[in-house]
DNA sequence: AAAAATAATTAGCCTAACCTAATTTTTTGT
DNA sequence: ACAAAAAATTAGGTTAGGCTAATTATTTTT
C-alpha cells in the first residue's frame, strides 16, 4: 500500500481482467485486454500506464506487463468478490446473461459488511433445496403474471 | 417515453430524492435537493434543466419544478427499487450505514430479473427466522476470527 | 532481408458530472 | 419600499474514462 487506496470500477475491471487473462492464456497483452473489455486498444494503453503508475502491474512499453504483488492480491480480492456475487445469484436462479451484466456493476459497490451477509446467506441457502425450488417457482409465476407495475 | 431510454445513475438518484423531498416536505428547491445530495446548488440547476428536457420535470427557471406523470413513474420504480434492497439487506443484519451506502451504489445496477429474484428471497426469508438467526450469527463469527484474507 | 501484417503508442477530442466564483432573481425583515 | 439575505443561474473550469486517426514498433511471412 504505496499510496491513493480506493480503486475506481474501472480499475477493479481491468485488474480483474488481466489476472483472469494470465491465468486463462498465460499473458494479457494490450489487444487480448481491449478484446475482452471491448474497449479500444488506445484506451487500454492509457490505463496500463496508470496502473504503472499506481503500482498494480510493472509495464514496459511495447515490451508486456505483470501484476505486482500487491496489484495480484487487489486482482485476486477482485476475482473473489466476483465468484461470491456469481454464486450467489446463480442459486436464486437468475440467467446468466444478465446475472454477468448486474455483477459488473453491482461488485465495485459491496462493502465487506455486505459480502460478509451474502456469503453466510449463499452458504446457508447451499443446505436448504427445497427453500431454493420455493423462491425459483414464485419467481417464474410473478414472472408470467404480471410483467411490472401495478398492485398500487 | 418520448426519445432516450436509460438513465444514467446520476439521473436516478436525483428523481429519487425529488419524489423523497416532495413526499417528505411538499416541494423539492434547487437548495434542499442540493443540500440532500451534498452537491453544489450550480449542479443541481444544471441537471434540472437536463431533467427538464429529457421529460422528467416541469421546470420553470427560479419558479420551482413539479415531477412529470412519467418523471414521477419513474421516481417510484426507484424508490421500489432501493426499498426493496434495503429490506433484504436489514434483513441479512447489515449495519445501517454501510448498508445505505452500498445501496446507493449498487441500485443502479440491477436488472428486473436481479430484482425479481431477490424479492421472492426476501419474502421467503421472512418466512425462515430462525434461519436469519443463523446467519447472523455466522456473520459474527467470521467477523471476530478473520478480519480479511488468508485461507490459501 | 524486405514487405506486410499486427500490435502498441501518441495526439487530440468528447461527454458526464461534478466544482467555484460571479451574477441575477426572489424573498424577507425593517 | 428598500436593503439585506437567500436562492438560483451562468460562466468557466476539472477529471475520469472513453473514442478515432495517425504514427511507431514488433512480429510474421514471403
Ligand atoms: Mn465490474
Ligand atoms: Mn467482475
Ligand atoms: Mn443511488
Ligand atoms: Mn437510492
Amino acid at each position: 500500500m504505496t499510496a491513493s487506496s480506493r480503486s475506481s470500477a474501472a480499475v477493479e475491471d481491468y485488474l480483474e481482467r488481466i489476472l483472469e487473462l494470465m491465468t486463462t492464456k498465460g499473458y494479457a497483452r494490450v489487444v487480448d485486454i481491449a478484446a475482452s473489455l471491448q474497449i479500444s486498444q488506445a484506451s487500454v494503453t492509457n490505463m496500463l500506464q496508470r496502473l504503472d503508475a499506481e503500482g498494480f502491474i510493472n509495464y514496459e512499453k511495447y515490451r508486456g506487463l505483470m501484476l505486482t504483488e500487491s496489484g495480484e492480491a487487489v486482482a485476486r480480492a477482485i476475482a473473489q468478490r466476483h465468484e461470491l456475487l456469481t454464486d450467489f445469484l446463480t442459486l436464486l436462479g437468475v440467467p446468466s446473461e444478465v446475472r454477468e451484466h448486474d455483477i459488473e456493476g453491482i461488485e465495485h459497490h459491496m462493502s465487506p459488511s455486505t459480502l460478509l451477509a451474502i456469503e453466510s446467506l449463499t452458504m446457508e441457502l447451499k443446505k436448504h433445496p427445497m427453500l431454493l425450488k420455493k423462491i425459483q417457482g414464485a419467481q417464474k409465476k410473478r414472472r408470467s403474471r404480471g410483467p411490472l407495475r401495478s398492485e398500487e
